[in-house]
RNA sequence: GGGGACGUGGUGCAGUUGGUUUAGCAUGCCGGACUGUCACUCCGGUGGCCGCGAGUUCGAGUCUCGUCGUCCCCGCCA
């Protein structure tokens, strides 16, 4: 076989003049009778190679070549002439005058197309996938992906983090997200569970003494799919001893601050911004504000006060908020199909209704004016400082409701008017999360980060089990353009914080036992304080690369309905092997 | 668990209110012409029971129901 001197994107003009051997994969063909041109193609890039006429042996050859065959080649590197130099490829300016071609593989005609930019569907794409990862964009995706990783490993290294493996095999946790399982041959009737993120064990590894602690390390949730949701995905995880939560948020900070460097050159200003998530909720009516535009949230409850409009009024006296975001210039344009689209997009976020004002100079019009009093509007106009062209978009409600369903109507506006600079990355953290979340289904207290996390100590005095839920924990989450990157917190190591918080959340000491019992052991002999962070490495990969899929930036990723195109998989097993794992299928199971 | 969009030659799409049809376009693929192309160009050709099943109808790619698949969203995801 003929072995590569080159790859296919790195011969120049320097090289002009060099023997050289290239390998690759048929990109494409350009028989122009007497001459043919050939686009060979490897990860590295394309070249042109170029079959000259008089070599009549050569040529016939040539002519059976298709594309995506690998073949071989032996040639000179030639400069081209003046007025046949590409621009757009970075090996243009020269071709290579092959003497000797060597077909290492035919390809079928392919079922997708590699070599052109096409809007394949994506069950093509996943189910030849092997194929997608050849073209331009999914390669420099994995790429993109490989050096932000090496950047994310240079950084921990340095500063003295070991990276150790965590089980796969573990486990199921109560709390959380629905766990996959493995059935286990050897104790028929048990499972293991496939880890949703490996926070007890780095947790232990600070018991251990490993006190700056990293992971690369896939994570398992049995729940729905998403855009940015994956059953299997990876995380950046890492866990500190002796650190307060400024600690971790300034390695995080750096941390990213140098993977922005390497993998795209742009300059992170540190310190990040910060937002307590109660004027997250309050302002965007989100914790993952997207910051890179305004339009916030404004709460417009006091303007009607003691109004006659009965909806208003109820909601009000049922401690419900009023909240409007002003949309700049759009009153006219917002025509009245458009206003239904919109009010349809807030009620999918459970609005009961969506309310409007529409500003035409002197004319302040709004969709409520008949059930209300003049000064409401006169008010409203008067705190929002509304002009001429402005369009407000009025929410009413319980405050959760409000801040959801307007916080997402935000985001849908900013998209509709394209208020979202796509070269901007606007980093921040919010922080001073709760730590308790009322479960309507589980009618108790769940833990809205997890069990271990450090609540504030003055709101645990302060609030304690009489009002859970004003009770703030330190819990951060780093927020990159509207989409969570990931967060964590300090967590408990004192066993009487642990007590109480286990106390709120209803879980009494036989379930501790059963449950945790072994990081509560730990605990036992000498558990320095701790703190850590885990950030999604799809989500980071997907959005420093202007991806707005997660399964763009993995390499064989599954569907929505949590399937693999190309392997199948899940399927069904022989009987033999259920028999072995002490699992019986149910009739409905097996018809199907 | 729920809502929405889509499913038509290998691929990406069009197909009007059910009927004048032999299901069209682009690209690919095959054959021919062409010595400077780069998604070459030009000429000719091949290729589809319209996802699957049932129903309504004289007649279904088009309407109804079911089913399967893909995508987006709500719930869910500490």
């Amino acid at each position: 076989m003929l072995k590569r001197t080159h790859t296919c994107g790195e011969l120049t003009a320097k090289n002009a003049g060099e023997e050289i051997i290239l390998n690759g994969w048929v990109d494409h063909r350009r028989d122009l009778g007497g001459i043919i041109f050939t686009t060979l193609r490897d990860r590295y890039g394309t070249t042109q190679i170029v079959f000259n006429p008089e070599k009549t042996e050569l040529i016939e050859k040539a002519k059976a070549l298709s594309g995506e065959d690998v073949i071989a080649v032996r040639g000179k590197v030639m400069s081209r002439p003046e007025d046949a130099i590409n621009k757009r490829q970075a090996t243009g300016e020269i071709e290579v005058d092959v003497d000797d071609l060597e077909i290492l593989s035919k390809s079928e005609t392919p079922p997708i197309y590699i070599n052109i930019e096409s809007d394949t569907s994506e069950e093509m794409r996943l189910k030849y996938r092997y194929l997608d990862l050849r073209t331009k964009r999914m390669q420099r995706n994995l790429m993109m992906r490989s050096r932000i990783v090496k950047s994310i490993r240079d950084f921990f290294e340095d500063e003295k983090f070991v990276d150790v493996e965590t089980p796969v095999l573990t486990k199921s946790t109560p709390e959380g997200a629905r766990d996959y399982l493995v059935p286990s041959r050897i104790k028929g009737g048990s499972f293991y569970a496939l880890p949703q993120s490996p926070q007890l064990f780095k947790q232990l590894l600070m018991v251990s003494g490993y006190d700056k602690y990293y992971q690369i390390v896939k994570c398992f949730r049995d729940e729905d799919l998403r855009a940015d949701r994956q059953p299997e995905f990876t995380q950046v995880d890492y866990e500190m001893s002796f650190v307060e939560e400024e600690d971790v948020i300034d390695c995080t900070e750096r941390m990213l601050k140098k993977v922005f460097k390497d993998a795209l050159d742009v300059d992170v200003q540190l310190p990040l911004p910060r937002m307590a998530y109660d004027e997250a909720m309050d302002k965007y009516g989100s914790d993952k504000p997207d910051t890179r535009f305004e339009m916030l949230m404004q709460d417009v409850t006091g303007c009607f006060e003691g109004t006659s409009f009965e909806i208003i009024s109820n909601i009000i006296a049922a401690e419900g908020v009023v909240k409007a975001i002003v949309v700049e210039g759009a009153a006219t344009k917002y025509s009245r199909k458009i206003m239904k689209e919109v009010e349809d997009f807030a009620k999918i976020y459970g609005a009961k209704g969506l309310m409007n004002i529409k500003v035409k100079g002197d004319d302040v019009k709004a969709s409520f004016a008949k059930a209300v009093e003049p000064e409401v509007i006169e008010k409203i106009k008067t705190q929002l400082e509304l002009k001429d062209e402005d369009l407000v978009l009025i929410i009413a409600g319980d405050r959760k409701t409000v801040n959801v369903s307007l916080g997402a109507l935000r985001l849908e506006i900013g998209r509709r008017e394209e208020l979202m600079d796509k070269n901007k990355y606007n980093l921040l953290w919010v922080t001073r999360f709760p730590m308790f979340e009322y479960s309507e289904e589980e009618d108790r207290y769940v833990a809205q980060h997890h069990p271990f996390t450090l609540p504030v100590l003055e709101d645990l005095e302060k609030y304690g089990e009489k009002e859970p839920y004003k009770i703030k924990a330190l819990a951060y989450d780093v927020v990159l353009n509207g989409w969570e990157l990931g967060g964590g917190s300090i967590r408990i190591h004192q066993s009487d914080i642990q007590e109480r918080v286990f106390d709120l959340l209803k879980i009494d000491r036989e379930a501790q036992k059963e449950k945790f019992g072994f990081l509560l052991d730990a605990f036992k002999y000498g558990v320095p304080p701790h703190g850590g962070c885990a950030l999604g490495l799809d989500r980071m990969v997907s959005l420093m690369l202007g991806e707005d899929n997660i399964r763009d930036v993995i390499a064989f990723p599954k569907t929505t309905s949590a399937t693999c195109l190309m392997t199948s998989a899940p399927s069904s097993v022989d009987e033999e092997q259920l028999q072995k794992l002490s699992i019986k299928l149910d009739k409905q199971q097996k018809n199907s």
